[in-house]
Formats: structure tokens, C-alpha cells, sequence
DNA sequence: GGGAATTATATGCCGTGGAATGTAGCGTAC
DNA sequence: GTACGCTACATTCCACGGCATATAATTCCC
């Protein structure tokens, strides 16, 4: 059950409690709508949307966004590379690391998924959106995302 | 109805990146600092005090609050039980569920991890705290979280 | 009261992520 | 130019969760 926030002394818990449900309870419906429709996960479809957004990033800049450790971004890379949607070319300045980008499979792919996925997630959102602004809470989680990132709070050690 | 704004245009997707990152980040800290100092992860935490607050809860109980898969509480109950925290008793209302409570061990240790919980959890949220009043975004995430619920959104298959 | 249907949970298999380790390439000091 | 340390990534081992299945207990319905 959900935790009440009224007052000026907030909850800390209880809020913690209710973002890590909603994002368990959001992130499980959308696996679901995209798995039905295009055969992906929301992992995979946030891990394909940045290399069409960051086209040519490499796997230590998907796993710094992602606060992911760099096996777990290789891996994924692999399978979607299995999957024909990515593709690891060299790079020229670094033979270390490999520059990730989209095929066209992967470009078409992610394209569709990103209409499946906002209207999905508009539906989920909607109720509550009507009743409140979600201003203050967008820029409020966006800043506290700045933070931590500043701070590379929550940083995998792999 | 100026209040509400019902027609403002926010970008949700990002709203959703920025939910999940903090969960992330705010999770993977949380790990550390309870591992280190209580030999627990932040999941074993939220079981425990689950738990405490609710003793002789059900496998069930505890799959529905974290709209995870039976089995995977199940088999989280088996490790709790196993390191001697939580032990299963015979329901004697129903003898296909078991009716879970905390040993000594570990209610003293859920109460120990629950300071060091809170005093961490305020630590990272602090510098966002202190630019903005907390209380609208607990409120919405409270209300989203509910309506989630209430629907059944995103619990799992088993 | 006795199957049939349902419920609650346990269990097995598989996929995924974390942490540790391996390996190739890079940069610098000398 | 080469030896040493560092970086980027791949790979390995292990723990955990989802999903399907198995099993036991309860409820339904007559």
C-alpha cells in the first residue's frame, strides 16, 4: 500500500517505497507491451534509443548511463548484435573499444517501439496526470538524477 | 481550472528515464552501505522490514507488496530462513501456505539495517531536498503507485 | 462425501546481471 | 624502443528472478 506524504515532514522510506514500485510496477508493463509487439524488453529498447540518439557511443558510455557494470552492457551488446539489430564496428582512434551503432533492422526496430512505448506509458501515467501537474516532480527527480550522476553515486564497480 | 493544468505538455519518456535512474542509482547505494555494515542487500532489507511491520505474513503477501513472482519469494525466504532470520510456520488456517515471522536475530538485525537505511537514504536525497519542498513528488509518486495497484499494473505471471 | 476445479507454494530450467579475472591495446618514462 | 602501468572491453563464475511445472491442500458442487 502506498505511503501518505502529507505534511511538511516527509517520509523518506515510504517515498523510497513508492518510487521503487512504481518503477517495478512501470518498467513490468511496459516488458510486457513490447515483448507482445516487438519481441524486445525495456532494457533493450532504452540500450537501442541511446545508440540511435549517441550513435557510435561505446559500451562504457552505455553502462555510465545506465548505471550498469560493463559486462552486463557487453553482454547485452552481444545479443543484440545476435539479434541483427546492432553492430560493433572498430575504432579507428582506440582498437580497444568498438563503436556501436544501429543497423538499419535496429534503426526501424527501435523507431516503432518508441510509438509502442510513449503511448503505453502515457496510458499508465495518464490517471494520475490528470489529477496533478507532474512538472515539479519531473524536474525534482531530474535534478536528483543530476546529483547522483555528479556524485557518480550508485556506480557498478564492473 | 488554471490550477490544474491539465493540458501541459510534459516529456514523459524522460520523466521515465530520470524515475528509473534515481531508483537505480539510489538502490545500488543503498546495497552498498547495507552489505558492508549488515551483510544484506536493499531487497533483503525491504523483505525484513516487511516482515516486522507485518508478522505472519504470507508468501503471497509479500509477492503481492513487491509485485515480484511467487517463486521468487519464495525462494528469497529460503535464503532469509536459511541464514536464520526469518523462520516459516505451519498456518493452521490453510496448511498449503506457511505463515513467516522474524527470529531475534532478525528482527534486532532489520532494526539495525533500518537506521543505517534511513540515515543513508537521507544523505543522497539531502541536496535536493534542501533546493525543494519534497512533499508534491511523494504525493504524486503515492498516488501513481496506487493507481498501479489498484489495476493490477505489472505484477507478475507467477 | 467425493471427485473436479482452484489455490498456495515449492522447484527446475533458463536468461540476465554483478564481481572478479583475463587480454589486448594504449601512453609514458627512460 | 621497450617496459610498466593503465584503460576498455570480453569472459567467467555465481546469485537471483521469471516462467513453467509439480505437489499438496482447500473449496465447490452435487
Amino acid at each position: 500500500m502506498a505511503s501518505k506524504a502529507s505534511g511538511e515532514r516527509v517520509d523518506l522510506p515510504g517515498f523510497f517505497s513508492d518510487l521503487v514500485r512504481c518503477e517495478t510496477r512501470l518498467y513490468n508493463a511496459l516488458n510486457d507491451r513490447l515483448r507482445e509487439r516487438h519481441g524486445i524488453v525495456t532494457s533493450q529498447f532504452e540500450f537501442l534509443r541511446y545508440l540511435r540518439d549517441h550513435p557510435g557511443a561505446r559500451v562504457a558510455d552505455l553502462a555510465a548511463e545506465f548505471a550498469a557494470g560493463i559486462g552486463a552492457i557487453s553482454k547485452g551488446a552481444d545479443r543484440l548484435e545476435r539479434q541483427g539489430l546492432v553492430v560493433r564496428q572498430p575504432n579507428p582512434l582506440d582498437r580497444r573499444s568498438s563503436l556501436l551503432t544501429l543497423t538499419d533492422d535496429g534503426l526501424r526496430l527501435v523507431n516503432a517501439a518508441d510509438g509502442t512505448f510513449t503511448e503505453r506509458l502515457t496510458e499508465l501515467i495518464a490517471e494520475v496526470l490528470k489529477a496533478h501537474p507532474i512538472t515539479g516532480t519531473a524536474q525534482l527527480l531530474s535534478e536528483l538524477r543530476s546529483v547522483l550522476e555528479r556524485d557518480q553515486i550508485g556506480t557498478p564497480t564492473g
